[in-house]
DNA sequence: AAGGTATAAGACACCGGTGTCAAATGCAAG
DNA sequence: CTTGCATTTGACACCGGTGTCTTATACCTT
């Protein structure tokens, strides 16, 4: 196999881009104008080149091209979600959208609370210059976060339960509409009376989620309670609370949407604990389809929203242009659609 | 502020080692001594040296120390494992460890069946030439992938159930003996008649698990009938399955160990089906303390192992010279202890 | 065939640090 | 007050690419 000194060599060592060149009988920088897909080389010229890069199996230094671009060929998962299958879902439609590329996926945690967060994700950019950023739910809600992506040229995508900027920088699910159709299904099986867990403050997915709501009953003709509405924390704890709060309330509903899936497992288990048959005597609603609501029973009638294929777009629109495979076509949506998962958790009201 | 054309030119473009070498009246290699906290520097100098630092607010460009140096300054984190909590909150403990440090986490799924795993990684190595690698199970259980680790110059630990390198290179949990412990409190009890569900085969955890089971069998005098293993795949469904099977033997089993959470709860859900009340007909206790074990009815004793302050562990054994705070101490445990979860689906037999 | 222009390829400095080795400095001993 | 040696500091090349500007080549025109 060694044919000559310089392939010799290239045994041992990676070889480098001058290597490449010597080889080719060409400049460093006509190797470079190779690798970065310059459109001004002759056909011959560029063969000439591959043909020697395959030859020494030579892989550019991301590195140094790093240092020399002033940008590191990562993409920072920016998060405070506490769904661990929500984030490890999101990373797995990423990873699987930058399988073939030069990227690497970089998880960033950030507190929401911390006042600080501004300073300390800025930190983060200068030390790392990552070449994009994707902004997960609650903290993508923040206006002043992606603004200090654009101001440090990183790109940005925020990922939401409704659109939070324009179609270059945002991933949405459609949760609105979709709580609307549901709980429609439900008014039309007959029910009337109505408890709503809602999330908390703060998470846009639960005022999306609860306007849904109202806009079903809206329809429905039905007048909703405001104190048939309680708000948890997207935790189990809380839905349990929630649960008795409302199921204590006379005359009882017969139907509860949480907006999610722990909340809605803890409604369950407030049901049963007073004794309440689930879902001949309450029919109960959930969303994410998590884990637990199949697990639970009975298994939970629940929202599922393509968030693998969120994070693969999010992560298409994000770097097109470092993408393999343009497999995919253009334009990419904004907004996904999430679908119901029917399964034993809602009836017709009795009687 | 702007006291001289330096400071004033600061305020606009990031100060370089260059900046700091002129403010500090030293050359660079000595700026970059003090950085890398040499030891054969005078007090005086570096003193001078820090004071610049500190004026210019001079951060070190990653980038290009890590062409220097040949190496990035990121962790990986290499896992397959299907349970999203784990791996997020495993991810949680590194990022715990390295939050002021200049070290990132990448993460990077493998395939466990894929054949070309090892060259896949080892593509990714020399093109991210991370400084460390972390080795989630069950592909930390892989001795090849270990190997490769070494052979490109990667730190590695392996994470595990059971000890499965040298100090240095392995973190794990104690699965055999809480198994046994666990096991044994349920003899205690009185239960005789036990049924063992197996997590996957290639699993070491499934394997220590078993041990432990069988361990406290064997110290409780009872012989356990091979036929009362069933063997599962980690999952709900699988769970379901092996339950039904255990739960129409005859004499049934009074208790059942499954090897993690999820099977656990197809078990109570296998036993709900088949009208036998948990935990007064039948004892069920899961592994893992995942949130499916506190969602479902009856809450699951489980056994929670110490996954975050594993990640946390395993990133001081890796990088322990990166790591600004001290903080722990040394020398850093091998084995972490799991404990006991007592919740509601353990009682002692009817008879 | 000469001149002019568009286009392809190259030379060289530069990104911002670190390694090597030589030079300068400090201190003890003669 | 030298000399000798250990210790501290610096000069300079180098890591492996890319940007800018210049030069060489190819293609048209007249």
């Amino acid at each position: 196999m060694a044919q000559d000194d310089a392939s010799t060599d290239s045994g041992r060592t990676k070889p480098t881009i001058n290597d490449v060149a010597a080889r080719a009988g060409v400049s460093k920088k006509t190797v470079s104008r190779v690798i970065n897909g310059s459109s001004l080389l002759t056909d011959s010229t560029r063969e000439k080149v591959q043909t020697a890069i395959k030859d020494l199996g030579f892989v550019p230094n991301p590195q140094a091209r790093a240092l020399a671009l002033r940008r590191n060929f990562l993409i920072v998962l920016l998060h405070d979600n506490p769904n661990a299958q929500t984030v490890l879902n999101f990373q797995k439609g990423v990873l699987e959208a930058i399988k073939d590329s030069d990227l690497a996926l970089v998880v960033r945690p950030v507190e929401r609370a911390s006042p600080t967060i501004l300073d300390d994700v800025r930190g983060f950019f200068e030390k790392q210059r990552p070449l994009a950023a994707l902004l997960l739910p609650p903290i993508s809600e923040r206006a002043d976060l992606a603004a200090l992506c654009a101001e440090m040229g990183v790109r940005y995508v925020r990922v939401g339960s409704a659109v939070l900027d324009d179609d270059r920088h945002s991933i949405a699910s459609n949760d609105r509409d979709v709580v609307q159709a549901v709980c429609t299904k439900l008014t039309d099986m007959g029910h009337r009376r109505f408890g709503f867990v809602r999330g908390p403050q703060g998470f846009r997915s639960a005022a999306e989620r609860e306007a849904g709501f109202l806009a079903a009953m809206d329809a429905a003709g039905i007048t909703h309670d405001p104190s048939m509405t309680v708000e948890g924390n997207y935790r189990f704890e809380s839905g349990i609370a929630a649960g008795e709060t409302l199921l204590s309330r006379s005359p009882r509903p017969t139907a509860i949407f949480a907006g999610n899936d722990e909340m809605a497992a803890g409604v369950v288990h407030a049901a049963r604990q007073m004794g309440i048959q689930v879902p001949e005597q309450l029919s109960i609603i959930g969303f994410d389809d998590s884990p637990t609501a199949s697990h639970i029973w009975p298994p939970l009638s629940t929202i599922r929203w393509p968030i693998i294929d969120m994070g693969r777009i999010a992560a298409q629109k994000l770097v097109p242009d470092f993408l393999p495979e343009r497999a995919y076509k253009f334009p990419l949506p904004d907004v996904l659609d999430s679908t119901f998962i029917d399964r034993m958790s809602i009836a017709p009201p009795q009687d």
